[in-house]
DNA sequence: TAGATTGTTAATCGATTAACAATC
DNA sequence: TAGATTGTTAATCGATTAACAATC
C-alpha cells in the first residue's frame, strides 16, 4: 500500500510523539529542532519526513499542527481499522483494556479464548469468542489485523485460522516462528527476548 | 560487555526457540537448515553463528544441543540477572505474572507502583513496593535492568529514579521517548505504534 | 577421495550522513 | 538582500549476499 519503507515509517509515531507533546506555542518546527530532541540526524529527520505527504517551507520550517496531520495521514490514523486480539490472558487482556490503539485508528472489536470461562464475558466492552469461531466469525471477517497473544504452542493454530479468515497482518507475541503465505505481514514481538538482548548490549 | 552487533543479537533468540522446537533425533544442524526453516540467507546465518562462540564443522554442520548451549551463553541466559517493573497495571502485571523471562536468566525481583491499594501486595510471588522508594531500594540496587509500564506522563519521572540507583538497562513500554545518560540503554517497546506500522506496510 | 558444509573475502545493497544547491 | 532552512545529490557506512577457499 505504502512505499514509505519500515525504518522510515518505524520512526514516524516518534515524531508524531514528540510534536503532538510540544506546547500549542511552538506554531513551526524545524528538521534541527526535532533531530535535537530525539537525538537523531538533522539530514535523517528531513528525508523521513520528504517521504510523506509533509510539506516543509525553506527558511520556516514545517508548521507543527500540519505536519501531525500529515504523519497521521501516512501512518493511516485517520482511518478506522478494525482488529481481533487472540488469547485473553493476562497479556491479551490487558492489551485488549488499553486505550492507545485509538490514536493510531485501531479498533480492537473483540478477543478469542479458547476458555470457556471466558467465552461470554466481555472485556474493556468487547466480547471475548469462541476461538474455535475465528475463521467464520464476523468479527474478524471485519478485520485486517489480528494480535497473537497465546501460548506458543498454539500460535500456529490461531495463525492458520486468522489467515483462513482474510485477516492480512499480525502482531505476534508469542515466541515462536509463524509461518503464513507471504501475503500476510507478520511481526514479531518477544518481551523476553528484548529484554535479554538489551543486557547483552 | 559484548562484540556481537545488536542486529545479530537479535535473531540469536529465534535461532535458540527454533533449535529448542528440533526433535532430539536431530543431533546435528547445518546453517541452510536452520536459514531455510526461518525464511533467512543460509550465510547470513553462519555469520551470525560465526560471532558467537559456537563451534560449526565442516561437513558436519553444529551439533544441536552445542549450538544451544553456545547461544544460551552468548545471550547471557547462564548468568541470573535481577529486573525490577514499575507499574504494576494491566500490562505490568502481565509481565510479573509471565515466566518466560527465567529461559534468559532474568528475574523480576519486584515492582514498583504508586496506588496505594497495590503497595505491600504481592503479583506472582513478588513483592509490591512503594514507587517513592525506588532509588534507594535494595530490590532495585541489586537490579542492573528496568522495565517501565507507567502512563506516559510518569515515565521521566520514574526513568530519573531508575537511573538514580544505578539501572544501567531499560525496556520502556511508555510511547514516549526516555532520556538518561548515555551509558543506560533504552529500548523502546511501542505496541500501538507497532500495530501501526504493520498496518500500513 | 569426493562431497558437504563451514568460514572468509569480495561484491552488493540499503540506510545514514555529508555537502550543497534551491528558496522563502 | 542575507540568513535560515528545506530538499537533493554524492559519499560513507554497515549489513547482507555472493563467491570461493578450507576442511572434516
Amino acid at each position: 500500500m505504502n512505499k514509505i519503507p519500515e525504518v522510515t515509517l518505524q520512526r514516524l509515531p516518534v515524531y508524531l510523539n514528540y510534536l503532538k507533546e510540544l506546547d500549542d506555542s511552538d506554531y513551526t518546527v524545524s528538521s534541527r529542532s526535532i533531530a535535537t530532541a530525539l537525538k537523531l540526524g538533522e539530514v535523517l529527520v528531513r528525508k523521513d519526513l520528504a517521504m510523506t505527504s509533509a510539506i516543509g517551507r525553506p527558511k520556516i520550517g514545517y508548521i507543527r499542527t500540519e505536519l501531525i496531520s500529515a504523519l497521521e495521514e501516512d501512518l493511516g490514523c485517520k482511518v478506522i481499522k478494525n482488529a481481533v486480539l487472540v488469547g485473553c490472558g493476562g497479556l491479551g487482556h490487558a492489551l485488549m483494556c488499553y486505550n492507545g490503539f485509538g490514536n493510531y485508528g485501531i479498533n480492537i472489536v473483540a478477543g478469542f479464548d479458547n476458555d470457556r470461562s471466558k467465552i461470554g464475558t466481555t472485556i474493556n466492552n468487547k466480547p471475548v469468542l469462541d476461538g474455535e469461531t475465528i475463521p467464520s466469525n464476523e468479527m474478524t471477517k471485519n478485520s485486517d489485523m489480528a494480535i497473537i497473544c497465546v501460548p506458543k504452542e498454539v500460535a500456529q493454530l490461531v495463525c492458520d485460522k486468522l489467515v483462513k479468515a482474510g485477516i492480512k497482518a499480525i502482531l505476534n507475541f508469542s515466541p515462536t516462528l509463524l509461518h503464513a503465505p507471504e501475503e500476510v505481514v507478520i511481526r514479531d514481538i518477544d518481551v523476553a527476548a528484548s529484554l535479554a538482548v538489551l543486557a547483552s548490549l
